[in-house]
Formats: structure tokens, C-alpha cells, sequence
DNA sequence: GCCGCGATTTGCGGTAACGCAAACCGCCGG
DNA sequence: CCGGCGGTTTGCGTTACCGCAAATCGCGGC
């Protein structure tokens, strides 16, 4: 990946757009590039926070282990998003493993590379405040989601974010472009791979999805997803 | 409260423990001092974030309201704890209501004023940053516990907190030493209040805790506690 | 001291969702 | 073309937890 093709990655990253153009091109200065295959893992959960990433293509998932062996889905990222970062800031160890569900291909700064964009040019300081207070507004959201609402409606909700942030339009609604399994689907929502495959099975004999059987899911009638996901 | 009692809560405070005296001093006079009575809040979900709030004595409950009309209980925050700077750095409204379960004593200061503050002590913004990814743990951790495990381990789990925060050593084990209604656990866990008067009173019948019919809780066997939050 | 209100306790069904187990299907490699 | 593997679907019994409703109690006001 040449210098331009990394100018390019970084100024459509959260953590850079809208900054200086000199912020832009000394952050992809000082940037490596680094490939990782469909299945494996950027880093693990656990290992020391040393390095700060941010997704070029690809798509990775979030997991978090419990201590009893349960894993549950954080999050999926794709091009622009920022991954590892908060835990180098706060020097502990990583809290989660980014797997790449697709091939995926990063951008990595040292530490040490990071701090001095950063002192350099104070904005990012602010940019990064920005994007941590966004996830923790995301997660408040599902925290409440999961405390508060039925299955349906989460799988529902779920579903639909998702969809709003990867999906692509196709003939017969939107697609979401990557596999996606129940499993995942189960492990976002807090409930069982079961009750997941049961609550599709009855969308889809409703007609508001198609994917049977097949981990790549559209949602041929998004508004009647909403409308499950709002029920009271 | 005058300048040295407002120097005080400033250096215990989360925000700029550790930080040099004379951002300590900067930070305390451009401080002002509110006092809110029991049972009103700070401000409310939805109002324009236009302030930044340091807990010096009290206690707040921090509840966030949903379209649907449910609540739920994010946290309790105590003297040193920061309150709406998440939303006032992100520039969006108040996402909660911290409402005084006693009567509390806030330090305040504007958004310039802060922001003056930031800039001139580059140190604060990775103290903010450092903050901002406890939370984000934090969360991570009960969207954990809620998604994967049962009720009684969640209530287990969130007194046991609490009382890590919060707890005062009295003849018979350790006090939570504010009113902490069942409602307010269930709306912290994900639950409903007949489930945790429930669960609560198992527990009094096994010597775990003393306070039926009182909102002050006295944890008399924490390891017996903890062993119920982390049996599998 | 008595009364009434709000929080808590407790009983009793009801049910959403789990968990096991088996059948099913599509894909990949031989 | 076939067989096996991994993800999915589906049936069925179980259960943890909810939701209503009534009884109980402590506390503050009169």
C-alpha cells in the first residue's frame, strides 16, 4: 500500500476526518501496514496494548471471553474504525480479540508514534475523546436494550444497526455483505444460537428477510424490522 | 466553600489526581459550587450539555430514561467522580439524569471554562481519555454479566460493587451507607424488584445480609457473596 | 398515639426463552 | 458423484423469571 492509498485510509477515519491536511499526512507517515487473514486475530485479549490500529478494508469482530468460557460479540468494525486504541491510552491489557471475519488489512502505529501525532497536533486529542464517548454511548444503548427489552425486539435492533452501518442495497432489499452467523447474531443479543434460528425462521416465513440457511442475511422489508424493534 | 476546601475535592478528584499543583489550583478557581437537595437532579436527560460537574460530597444516581418509559439505573457516582463532561465534550444533549439520592455539593465549571483548562494543561486530556476507557470497561463488563448471566449472580455481583465503591466496615460486616431501594438494584441488574426482594430475602434467611425492610444493606458474609457471583 | 402512604415481602400462576437432541442441508474435498 | 463436516432448523420438556395481587411493615405527619 503506497503513501497516497494511506493518505486516503486515514483522512476517511473517524479518529483523523476533518483535520489538517499536514495532521493527515504525518499520521500516514508513520503508519505500517499489516494484512491479517479470514479467521484470524489482530491481537488476542489479554496481551499487552502496544500497538494502535485502524481498519483499511475488511472487517473484523469484537469478542470478548468470559473468566467461565462464555464469548459474547462486542461489536463488528469496518474500514475507518479505530481498534485497540483505548486500551493503550488506559495501559492495560488488551480486553478483547478483533477477528477478521473477512480478509482485513490495517493501519498500525507504535505507542510511541501515536503520542507524538498526538502532542503534535492537540485536535486529535479531541477526536479521540469524541469517538470514546460514542462508544460509550453505544454501549449504554445496549446495555438498556439487553436490561430492559424481549429477544425479538433486540435481534430486531440489532439486525437493523448492523444493516445501517455495512448494509448494501440489492434487488430484493438490503444485504448485509459478510458472514454473519446466528451464532454471532446470539453472541450480539445475549440470547442462544436457538431462539436466534426460531425468530428468522419466522421473519423469513414472513417475508421480511431472506437467508436461509445462508449466513448472508437481506432484509427485504425494513420497515417492518423497525416496527418489532419499537413495539412496546 | 472557599478556595482551599474547593483545592481539596479538586486533587481527589479522579480528573486531576496526580496532576501538578498549579493545574490543580487553576482548576479549583475556575471552579463555581452547586448544592443540589435530595431527591432533584443536576440536570436532565435531554438538556443541552453546556456543563462540566466534579462530585465533592454526596451521592448520585445516574438514570437514564427510554423511549418506552422504562428506567434504568447506569450507576451511583460518589465525591470524585465526573459527571456530563462526556456529553459536553461530544457536543450532544445529556444522555442521563444524575439525580441526589442525598443531598450533594458539586464543583462546576462552563465549557470554556474547561476548555481553557485542557488547553492549558495538555496533561488533563489523557486524564479525560484514561476515564472516559474505564467507563467504556466498565460497561463492557455488565453488558457482559447482563447478556450471559442469570439474575441472581447479576444482583450478586452489582452489591458486591457497590460496596467496593462505597462500603463502610460497621459492627457486622459492611454497610452500603445510603438509601438503596429494590428497585434500584433491579433497574441496575435488568430485573424486576419482586425478583430481587426475592433473592434479597433468601439471603437474609442464610446470614448473607441484614436490612429486610430497610434500604441500608449490611453485607455480613462477602466471601459467601462473592462465591455466588462467580460460581458457574 | 394513631393513621395512611410508600416500600417491601410473599404467594401463585403464566410464559418467554433456554437446553438437549435429533434431523436437515449446503458446501468442500476426494 | 459421494461422504463428511459445520452451521442451521425444529421439536419438546424444563425452568428461571416475570407480572399480578394481596398482605405486611416502617415511618412520618397530625
Amino acid at each position: 500500500m503506497d503513501k497516497s492509498a494511506r493518505i486516503a485510509v486515514v483522512e476517511r477515519a473517524k479518529l483523523f476526518a476533518g483535520l489538517p491536511d499536514d495532521t493527515v499526512a504525518a499520521a500516514a507517515d508513520g503508519a505500517q501496514v499489516r494484512v491479517i487473514d479470514k479467521g484470524e486475530a489482530v491481537f488476542r485479549q489479554g496481551d499487552d496494548a502496544t500497538h494502535h490500529f485502524i481498519v483499511a478494508w475488511g472487517r473484523l469482530r469484537l469478542d470478548q471471553t468470559t473468566p467461565d468460557g462464555k464469548n459474547i460479540v462486542l461489536r463488528f468494525m469496518g474500514p475507518g474504525d479505530l481498534v485497540g486504541s483505548v486500551a493503550v491510552w488506559r495501559n492495560v491489557p488488551y480486553p478483547a480479540t478483533p477477528l477478521a471475519v473477512d480478509e482485513t488489512r490495517l493501519l498500525v502505529w507504535s505507542e510511541a508514534r501515536m503520542m507524538e501525532l498526538m502532542q503534535a497536533h492537540p485536535p486529535l486529542a479531541m477526536k479521540a475523546m469524541n469517538m470514546m464517548g460514542g462508544r460509550i454511548e453505544e454501549l449504554q444503548e445496549r446495555l438498556q436494550q439487553v436490561a430492559t427489552q424481549q429477544v425479538e425486539r433486540r435481534i430486531a435492533a440489532t439486525i437493523l444497526k448492523i444493516a445501517n452501518q455495512s448494509g448494501r442495497k440489492v434487488e430484493t432489499g438490503v444485504e448485509i455483505p459478510f458472514a454473519l452467523s446466528r451464532q454471532d447474531l446470539a453472541e450480539m443479543t445475549g440470547t442462544t444460537l436457538h431462539t436466534v434460528s426460531r425468530t428468522l425462521s419466522g421473519w423469513i416465513d414472513e417475508g421480511i428477510l431472506e437467508g436461509r440457511r445462508s449466513s448472508h442475511l437481506v432484509i427485504c422489508r425494513p420497515h417492518r424490522l423497525v416496527e418489532i424493534a419499537e413495539q412496546a
